[in-house]
DNA sequence: CGGTGTGAATCTATTCACAGCA
DNA sequence: TGCTGTGAATAGATTCACACCG
């Protein structure tokens, strides 16, 4: 644990931002327009991954994209598989830009096996019984949880007591899961409502309710 | 500006765990349990938003819950709209879950009048260039920005100057915009790399590459 | 010069620990 | 007694400012 975790995030984003560059170098300046974050966070996580820069130029795209990259450990290519295929779910099936990026997409699971035969995938369906035992032979580390809210517990626990290790939760409840694993929650609503919150607390006109 | 921001991430998620509460009342250590955050942070963050509770038995769940969404702001109903009706967009289309939250879904948007009108819609499709009179005219604060990345940034600009102040943005490119616009990003492929470099991280097994 | 890299200072958030209420 | 609420202490992140390199 010995980058910050903020500029982990940040870094992460740096990613895309540096595979929008044309130039072969770019400044701090530069990145400060492109990100929003100060130019001086920049440079300063920047410096926590131990990049040597070309100075007066800048920072050498290619390069700095390449040292991000192995720092954060992303050129790690990693295993991930798609639960529940509703709208949601396979809609993701046929995006075809996660190769790309280093995961490999190894399957999908529901448990309508209607659906599985119904739905035209570049990747192979299984039946949600077949999820355990093909999650620890296919080394799948990662999941995309696209199921109802009411079945997601369920399937999360079992998922980690097959191998997984980190999910992607589409549903809108709060996962219990033990420390070791990892969870981003993707809930459009709660986005909405963060958005809304920060709207709200940005008008001047909603001038603190003097707490205190 | 006047509760921290993680306070208010915070909240908000408490908000959900609060929904799912059975009992009238709830201690900070429940919800520690709940969330994964420590009590003490939780309390504080309860605190911030002046909360008077029943003391020895823990807060009311529904008078907290309401307490929260009134010191956020998130009483007020607001419109948004979906753009971009590919896989993903129409994928929320027919979610029904938005209304019970206080956001009102006033329209689609597509480029292609084809897409508009084979999709079937609980709400009203309009072709792309509506967007900016509709906006204004059904007053349309948020976005749910679901187009392909190359049009992303236009699409961006356009709708800002119609008056939307907040974008969830689903294209895989940071959007550049004016200081009062709230943007989030919602990236899977990003999330993925988050969830890949905290497991890197996380794994004891990556002792640090010693920078100094 | 035009930029990075980085200690030191500041600002912000979290954790602690305990007083005080029901 | 059980649990909140909150100042005070600590830990963490950001910003500043300037030395230093190509």
């Amino acid at each position: 644990m010995d980058i910050p975790k903020p500029s982990r995030e940040r870094l992460v984003q740096l990613i895309r931002i540096l595979d929008n560059c044309e130039n072969e170098f770019v400044s701090s300046a530069e990145l400060e327009a492109k990100s929003g974050w100060p130019s001086n966070t920049i440079r300063k996580d920047i410096s926590c991954i131990g990049n040597n820069s070309t100075h007066s130029r800048g920072y050498g795209v290619k390069t700095l994209r390449e040292t991000i990259s192995k720092r954060l450990g992303l050129d790690i290519t990693r295993n991930f598989c798609i639960i529940g295929l509703g709208r949601l779910g396979s809609a993701f099936l046929n995006y075809g830009g996660f190769e790309r990026d280093g995961f490999t997409l190894v399957a999908g699971f529901d448990s309508s096996v209607n659906r599985i035969e119904v739905l035209s995938s570049p990747v192979p369906l299984y039946p949600a019984f077949k999820m355990p035992e093909l999650i620890t032979r296919r080394s799948i580390e990662m999941a995309l949880l696209c199921v109802p809210a009411d079945s997601a517990q369920k399937v999360c626990s079992s998922i980690i007591t097959a191998g997984v290790r980190a999910i992607i939760n589409f549903a809108p409840i709060i996962l219990e899961v033990p420390k070791a694993v990892s969870v981003r929650n993707v809930y459009v609503v709660d986005e909405l409502r963060a958005l809304s919150a920060a709207l709200y607390a940005n008008d001047a006109s909603n001038d603190p309710l003097d707490r205190n």
